[in-house]
DNA sequence: CTAGGGTTAACG
DNA sequence: CGTTAACCCTAG
């Protein structure tokens, strides 16, 4: 996973300069990136995330350099999350959060691409799943019993009801049934103690290695300035043929000197990876970049600082637009460093730790609610509602030691959601929160709702406590034509997959049997055979089987 | 969700 | 270059 194959450099416009050692491509020159169009900035952002070499405070920085209007696409979303994977992956380590990338992978994709989960997506994802409830076995039994109440109950219940209901497979379905029996029968536990955490990762690693080469990661644009030494990179930060004028120039100087803050930061912060490779790579990474002179230096304080609430940022009077962009790029700073540091920062975290306690450190002190939202959005679970899970499940376990059946669990957690109808934490409506947001910014969350994506609404029932929440793709105000130009270019027409005999005959048979047009019928009946045809397809096909024969 | 017209890409 | 299967879009 140390190299992930790099794209062909194609022959089109320059677009941007990447830094090579023997390692790969460590770091980016981001000098140009304002001149930049946004499919540039997305191929290229895209690029730099699915590169394991080039430390997550270059990523970050990247990020923070691109222009604020610039949109982020669903295929960008999906990126992001790759790159955690991968930074799980890194530091061997699988936890929920784990899981929930990949329900919001599955999502995106279904968004994005229109297809199914892969096999190897769903053995990591069942692998995963395991080796959380595994860990949580040999920690002790409460957490086993805890860990199989959030996972396997609730987690799996809303899966199905949620559009990444796909990723439940039969593998799924059998692990979730040994499990159980290691729940009534204490003596079968020790079989399920010790799944191999190696295996684990091999599977999400297929999985990402599969997903990294499956399509060129430009297809519009390349990637000509790939730099081989600092002799050629430092030719070529002089921005010449450029003509910037004092905004930019300004704006550039700010994020050097973000770049330095950051790269502070990591330094002193013992245990980083990114520090691990910038003292690699002490000058060849970005080293050069990051001299500057003060420009963010308020807006660095909040993100440096482990505090996510949302404080004030203009807290002195002098109210200027370029004030306004601070604001808004500290809160998109916070955003990109929460979201790409905190698997880098995982590794300080202590591994004894109840899983659900980095949720909490990442929302320590947070009142603001746009703040949860997001999180919650991305790969935080509330952690509210997450340790009140906990905590429900584990006294309702310990007072029915013995359930019977865990149709018996799912009407706890069913009664639990009654119970307490509409007690979402803060009272909010999330919605309509959003909605707000997306108002006033271009762009408040990298994880900020596709806004393709269909709306599933919760409102009405899950937002409780006793409930692990999903990803809810919202609506937001967005030009139409920058939408449907961005979606065209970016959602990628499926690669054409001649059907085989056996679909052909199951086909036949379920027209058979269920009759033409019930094409949803027939698809979830062979979900099996027709992997990865949607009900659509299902149509078409038999169009073309009937046309001639 | 389905039906049906439109588009794309593979193939002879 | 025409034909066709696979895939996409969207009205109802």
């Amino acid at each position: 996973m140390a190299n992930a194959p790099a794209p062909e450099p194609q022959n089109s416009k320059p677009s941007a300069s990447f830094v090579t050692t023997a390692g790969g491509v460590t770091g980016l020159d981001v000098s140009h990136i304002q001149t930049w169009d946004n499919n540039t900035a997305s191929s290229t952002l895209e690029f730099i995330l699915r590169q394991p070499a080039i430390p997550d405070f270059v990523v970050n920085a990247a990020f923070l350099a691109l222009p604020l209007s610039h949109p982020i696409s669903p295929r960008l979303k999906t990126a992001i999350l790759f790159r955690r994977l991968a930074s799980d992956l890194a530091l061997r380590s699988v936890s929920e959060k784990t899981l929930e990338i990949f329900e919001l992978i599955e999502e995106l994709d279904r968004e994005t691409r229109k297809s199914r989960p892969s096999q190897a997506m769903k053995s990591a994802y069942c692998a995963v799943a395991s080796s959380c409830t595994s860990a949580a076995l040999r920690q002790n039994v409460d957490a086993f019993l805890d860990c199989f109440h959030r996972i396997w109950v609730l987690r799996f219940s809303d899966i199905e009801k949620s559009p990444a209901a796909a990723l439940i497979s039969e593998e799924l379905y059998e692990v979730r049934n040994i499990f159980w029996e290691a729940v009534k029968d204490p003596e079968i536990r020790g079989l399920v103690a010790n799944i191999d955490l190696e295996e684990t990762l091999d599977l999400v690693r297929d999985y990402l290695e599969q997903v990294w080469s499956m399509e060129p990661l430009f297809p519009d644009i390349a990637i000509d300035g790939i730099v081989e030494d600092s002799q050629a990179r430092r030719e070529n930060t002089g921005l010449s043929g450029f003509q910037l004028d004092v905004e930019e120039q300004q704006f550039l100087k700010s994020s050097d000197n973000y770049m330095q803050r950051v790269v502070q930061d990591t330094v002193l912060n013992p245990g980083n990876r990114a520090r691990e490779l910038l003292v690699e790579n002490p000058e060849k990474t970005c080293g050069e970049q990051f001299k500057g002179n003060d420009g963010l230096d308020r807006s660095i304080e909040l993100v440096s600082n482990s505090e996510i609430g949302f404080g004030d940022t203009r807290t002195e009077g002098n109210e200027t637009d370029c004030d306004k962009e601070q604001t808004i790029r500290s809160n998109h700073q916070r955003m990109m460093q929460s979201t790409l540091l905190d698997a880098a920062n995982k590794a300080i975290e202590s591994p004894a730790k109840n899983p659900e306690e980095p949720c909490d450190e990442e929302l320590r002190g947070n009142d603001g609610h746009h703040r949860r939202d997001e999180m919650a959005s991305t790969s935080a679970i509330g952690a509210q509602d997450t340790i009140t899970v906990g905590n429900e499940a584990g006294t309702v376990l310990d007072k029915h030691p013995d359930l019977s059946c865990l149709q018996k669990m799912e009407e706890i957690h069913s009664t639990s959601v009654e119970k307490v109808p509409d007690s979402s934490p803060h009272g909010e409506n999330y919605s309509t929160k959003n909605i707000c947001n997306a108002d006033s910014l271009p762009r408040s969350s990298l994880m900020e709702k596709n806004q393709t994506a269909h709306t599933f609404e919760w409102t009405d029932s899950p937002l409780q406590e006793g409930r692990l929440r999903l990803h809810t793709p919202e609506r937001k105000a967005c030009s139409p034509l920058k939408l449907i130009d961005d979606d065209r270019k970016l959602t990628k027409r499926r690669k054409i997959r001649k059907w085989t005999l056996l679909e052909e005959d199951t086909l036949r048979k379920a027209v058979t049997k269920y009759g033409k047009g019930s094409w949803k019928l027939i698809l979830g009946a062979n979900l099996t055979v027709f992997e990865e045809r949607t009900e659509v397809d299902l149509k078409d096909k038999w169009r073309n089987m009937t046309r001639k024969n």
